[in-house]
DNA sequence: TCAAAAGTGTTTCCCTTACACCCATGA
DNA sequence: TCATGGGTGTAAGGGAAACACTTTTGA
């Protein structure tokens, strides 16, 4: 919800928004054989959460997702997807928001918008690292990447809300095949299947691989790439279609 | 959302409701080798519906649909699962809810809450055909069982949510054997044959099929039923844990 | 010429498919 | 004893797992 004290501030009744519904956003990158969450931090509250925002009184939810996800990391074009309503009464904690928006230098009413229960719609977002300018809502704020292993604790129940996420992609990753989303335009075998390994978390024989992916017949072979290394020079390839 | 003109009459403020999420449930039940939905019409409307309603002020999301899909069908320790959130504005119709609205008796002011904005949560629940009750929310309305090959025009997009629905049960069918929810608790391997094939929609092969099942681990094999046909008489099995 | 990593070949194994066959039941 | 559907046996086919092997690269 880093949007929360933008909206706020425009305007303090929540005029414009729909109420009592939040989207979160679990925007996945990969670099350095590391999985990577982009998190916000409410700076002088030292509470991290997970980027999200309101959806618009005219606006599609799926759309307000896209919006959300493409002002955090300067993207268009990304892969995106529902994948949980969390809506349980627990999570409705008013004090954490209070500090937030105190930190913020609003002093907000019990009353306040903000501070109603809030259903949060979880998406999650695979985008290329490489490509990707992480950019907080506001300029007290930051956001970058985490390492999914190494994140600090998050704000509300954002952290189950990141390991469902990681759930999802997980079932999703061979039967959807998304994961390209997660890598560059071009990249080598050994790429693709550092990725496999680092989201299913296990290890993964090469020749089996590399044949049911090219069995697939949407990696396009291009020409080789000369890293320095002294070994073979492996081949690049690109999803088609 | 059955349930708007009860929620309306008891508090035509909303009140005690969270306002602009409502949940609507695609119940299935199978019976005749037809699946089956349950369909809530709005009498002298002549408008179909999914049941639904509405999540009380301190009430879990999934709560709110058990409590839906129980006031529904009678039944408990019903299998329930969230499958989509659906947010577009173009689903925000007020017209036909007037309408509904007016033929209860209510007439309504613009303003008023139940013709706002929602957003609906989709839930599918896999009952037992022979032990659900379908009960009406209140006494004008009608609350049946329809083939899904033959249901009547819904209203708004219920016809799409039904749809998805259906997909979701496909992918989850096999993956994670939820197909005996849709049984009785004894049933011979043709039922759960004839089950999979009506939900699938695809011939299987029989010594396939049994094997498959069986060597799952998860059927408990009980004395034979002698249903009086001509034929050697098939085992019941009994689902395990 | 050597080590490291890329890529291919080949065998084994297992699960699914396909079909043949036997079994029990009531007319 | 016959038709009907229930259940098992068995052989063929396809894909994954495991491992051996060849290839390319820079030191």
């Amino acid at each position: 919800m880093s949007e929360q004290r933008e909206a706020g501030e425009i305007n303090p009744g929540g005029l414009g928004y729909l109420k009592g519904i939040a989207i979160d956003a679990v925007i996945f990158g990969f670099h350095d054989s590391q999985l990577k969450v982009l998190l916000i931090e409410y700076k002088r509250t030292g509470l991290f959460a997970l980027p999200g925002g309101f959806i618009r009184e005219l606006e599609n939810i799926n759309d307000a997702a896209l919006r959300v996800v493409s002002e955090r990391t300067g993207l268009d074009n990304i892969f995106l997807d529902q994948f949980y309503i969390f809506g349980d009464y627990s999570r409705y904690q008013p004090d954490e928001f209070k500090k937030i928006m105190s930190a913020g230098g609003m002093a907000p009413p019990d009353g306040h918008w903000l501070l109603q229960r809030f259903v949060s719609v979880g998406y999650y977002a695979l985008v290329d690292f490489t490509r990707a300018k992480p950019t907080p809502a506001i300029i007290f704020d930051s956001c970058e990447w985490y390492d999914l292993t190494n994140m600090p604790p998050l704000i509300q129940d954002h952290t189950q809300i990141v390991r469902k996420a990681l759930d999802t992609l997980r079932a999703h990753l061979d039967d959807k095949l998304i994961g390209f989303n997660l890598l560059p335009e071009e990249f080598t075998m050994g790429d693709l299947q550092q990725l496999y390994e680092t989201v299913l978390d296990k290890k993964l024989l090469r020749p089996a691989f590399q044949r049911k992916m090219l069995s697939l017949g949407i990696l396009e072979r291009l020409s080789k790439k000369f890293s320095g290394g002294a070994h073979k020079a492996p081949y690049l390839y690109r999803f088609i279609k």
